[in-house]
DNA sequence: CTCGCCAGGTTTTACGTATAACTTCCGCCT
DNA sequence: AGGCGGAAGTTATACGTAAAACCTGGCGAG
């Protein structure tokens, strides 16, 4: 019975048989019992997916692409989102270890990680673990990451063509490699122009938090005319402190963002901003993770990024 | 070995054998194979959530409040969202049926209910099956809603106590009970008050769909001035077209939403909404799915709401 | 002193699947 | 005609757990 609907049947069951066999089983509604099936195999085309959280536009994204590809290979996704949203479940990494064929994980999911770091680091076991957005040096059995190097590069080019030499980065305060990346090449690409000033401010990702930590920054006349902020969400805050301190954007400030979320259209004016394709990451990820599966060599190559440029950005004091 | 970390071993274990056992589980690194503990005991733990859409905020804390109550018990809780943002995965409810202990489902997500309701109908085997924001008196082993129709009341009291008199239905173009629940609630509560005047546009809730649906009703004479969203995003588009045809908000027109997103406080002037706990709808549709699989009777009482006075609302002709 | 009872421990079975191993039957070649 | 090979079909086994069923030995009561 197995056998015909596993579609390996040539040569031992005859055509008439597997037919007979696949009408019975429309006829009694017959569905194959997933946990036995499981037990049998001893995989479960279960894939688990670490996300910081899934508050954010960006990673529904992402699981979304990530189940579109799994779904199209038999798999189902489930989710782990880090601790803090979901209460003190003790290690359901590590209990759901033997129903899990492998991981994705986000290096924005630190604490996650380090669970699950420390359980692999205990035994032997190691379950095939796909990193998103991190270290390709890193740990984990393969990584996908999007060319963010290049998408702040563009910002950079933008704003250094529009003539600005006097830069706010707003940084995300969490520790992740992407946050360290866009510090780094910021940094980078405008130590090669003289006469560029460029300060940091750190402020946790939500738009009331960027709101606080930017709004000493825009005040008084040592003031930036461009804020390039690691995330959308920090740049609508920003949008809010300039507005408390009289700033005209884009007339008196430039404010750049990275995401593209659905805020970056919202707020008025639109807004500038590295557009992620959060879809096409998930799906990258489980893709990889398949070929990790399956044996073979995960795709090579950033996921290429595009700079969208919107009102929020203008010539300094234009 | 399985009575010792099942905690039923009173009576049938001695408490020292008890201890070695549980010494040598963690020595060895024992982990229960899930697959074989679900077969055997003919339950998974394990819940589907099916949701429309997962890149709202919304939705994303209706399963942040699910996943934290289903942890506390030993649930995990997987997502079905509806096939447009998945593909055309094949009837994957019925596929993982032997997988699941019951069903929670947004009354929003039509297509993937359909597909839930055709299988069951098919066959006798009924899963507990808990619907969100959804009638009553409609399908399912039990049904968890917001208070919607008295978060409307404020709305339309709020405005009317305003002086406002003509009003905007910006409707949510979705077949759903909760939408049905918005529109009956405002017509109900204005039908009250002698001189007002309800009019009606429907428009997909995105911002950009909802701009464009909106303008023309803005423009000319006889337009509202008060513009009654059925969703924060609509009411973001709202923002969009005002500004196009030279509207103040809300100088000219006052704007309301529903849901308290974060675009709510991302636009200026914020908005003035009504608050729904997301992460508690989904902690009570995650209990009330806990208690029918008990057997007990789930808790009453729809989920209270609270309006948000932001500075979208005013007099008209302020 | 013997029987019975019960705490404490060991063996057995079933869950439903996938597949290996085994049986049967028929036709064809030598 | 005998046997051999392969197609078709049948039986057996293992996956790892939970729990029922089944032993065992010691102690108290009659």
């Amino acid at each position: 019975m197995s056998l015909v609907l596993g579609g390996k049947w040539k040569g031992r069951v005859s055509a008439a048989t597997a037919e007979r066999v696949r009408a019975a089983a429309a006829e009694l509604g017959y569905r194959p019992n997933l946990a036995a099936r499981n037990l049998r195999l001893g995989r479960t085309r279960t894939v688990l997916l670490v996300v910081p959280a899934l508050t954010t536009e960006f990673f529904a994204g992402v699981y979304t692409g990530a189940a579109r590809v799994a779904a199209r290979h038999g798999f189902g996704v489930v989710l782990y989102p880090s601790p803090e949203g979901i209460g003190p479940a003790r290690d359901p990494f590590a209990s759901a270890q033997s129903a899990l064929d492998g991981v994705i994980a986000s290096s924005m999911a630190a604490d996650a990680l380090s669970a699950i770091r420390g359980d692999r680091g205990d035994r032997g076991d190691q379950l095939p673990l796909v990193m998103l957005d991190s270290d390709p040096e890193g740990p984990g059995t393969a990584t996908v990451n999007l060319d963010i190097a290049d998408g702040v590069r563009q910002v950079a080019e933008h704003l250094l063509g529009l003539g600005h030499r006097d830069f706010l980065h707003l940084a995300a305060d969490v520790p992740s490699w992407t946050f360290e990346v866009r510090a780094r090449e910021l940094a980078a690409r405008l130590a090669g122009v003289p006469g560029t000033r460029l300060r940091t401010v750190r402020s946790p990702i939500s738009i009331k938090g960027a709101e606080a930590a930017v709004r000493g920054a825009l005040e008084g006349a040592e003031r930036p005319t461009a804020v390039v902020c690691d995330d959308d969400q920090l740049a609508a805050g920003t949008y809010k402190a300039a507005r408390r301190v009289g700033l005209r954007i884009p007339e008196d400030l430039s404010v750049t963002g990275i995401d593209d979320l659905a805020v970056a259209t919202a707020i008025d004016p639109e807004l500038t901003t590295v557009r992620l394709d959060a879809e096409l990451f998930g799906e990258r990820g489980m893709r990889a993770l398949l070929a990790v599966l399956e044996g073979e060599e995960p795709e090579e190559g950033d996921i290429p990024v595009s700079l969208v440029v919107r009102g929020s950005t203008a010539a300094p004091g234009a």
